[in-house]
DNA sequence: ATGTTGCATCGACGGACATCAATACAACCG
DNA sequence: CGGTTGTATTGATGTCCGTCGATGCAACAT
């Protein structure tokens, strides 16, 4: 489940242009949530950057000082939010990245070309 | 304390094309933490989409059916994560989105052109 | 069948977090 | 000066989350 809200795709109006409704931060939170992490970042950095585009999870844990169990949990929760996909092949099981979900937080996190840097006047009450 | 990037830069590589080392990941984390929550969300949303791009807590705090306090810490949650600054004018604090740090996230979640979508073949158990 | 290996789920525990009421601080106004 | 309004901080509380050991399930091997 988490599939993006069934229906309100949210596709392009971006976080940084509208204020987002509740509904709408509810769901994109939950995302976010999930990269909240750094041993779940590392994770997703270690899958989305190799080669085959699949990673064992047998190559995984070794990476971590953590138990099998653990990695397991972190994997689940980067599955539910939609950010990865797994694939059992015989014994193992194969992780990949799913792009289209951290193709949508880039757009998301993309201001559209027009917007200028607010003019960046004083920056003088510098809270301590 | 906090205080994004403190010298770890971490500038370009990309989330998705090389594994994140712990310290890169910790780092990221905590920013990628601060997006997780709702209300961050579209406390986020509604000041970057403003139109003079800073808007006053006093209209931020009525948007939400949640305690003035509590509003309070959520931003001082974003600040620490190098999201918004703030600017106190007279009686009113004015909040700005910093985009340095929207632009770097975003830039971290883009895969470089080149990347082909893994080959989204069968979604069944094709293999070799 | 029995054993073995890879991975997921369960139950528990400690620390982190979202929230609030109360209070403190800052700037204005009489 | 004291009073009022806007915002931040403090302290307490309930809930969520990261972690583990123990256990369960799936796929091979013998």
């Amino acid at each position: 489940m988490v599939e993006a809200t069934g229906g309100g795709d949210t596709c392009c109006p971006g976080l940084l242009t509208a204020p987002l409704d509740e509904e709408q931060a509810v769901d994109l939170a939950r995302v976010f949530k999930a990269l909240g992490d750094p041993v779940r970042l590392r994770l997703l950095s270690m899958i989305a950057s190799k080669a085959g585009g699949e990673v064992c999870v047998c190559d995984l844990t070794p990476a971590f000082d953590l138990s099998q169990p653990t990695i397991s949990h972190h994997l689940k929760l980067l599955r539910q939010a939609g950010l990865i996909d797994c694939e059992r092949r015989g014994t193992w099981v194969y992780y990949r990245l799913l792009p289209e979900t951290t193709d949508r937080l880039a757009g998301l996190l993309t201001r559209p070309a027009g917007t200028p840097l607010p003019d960046r006047r004083v920056r003088a009450g510098a809270v301590s």
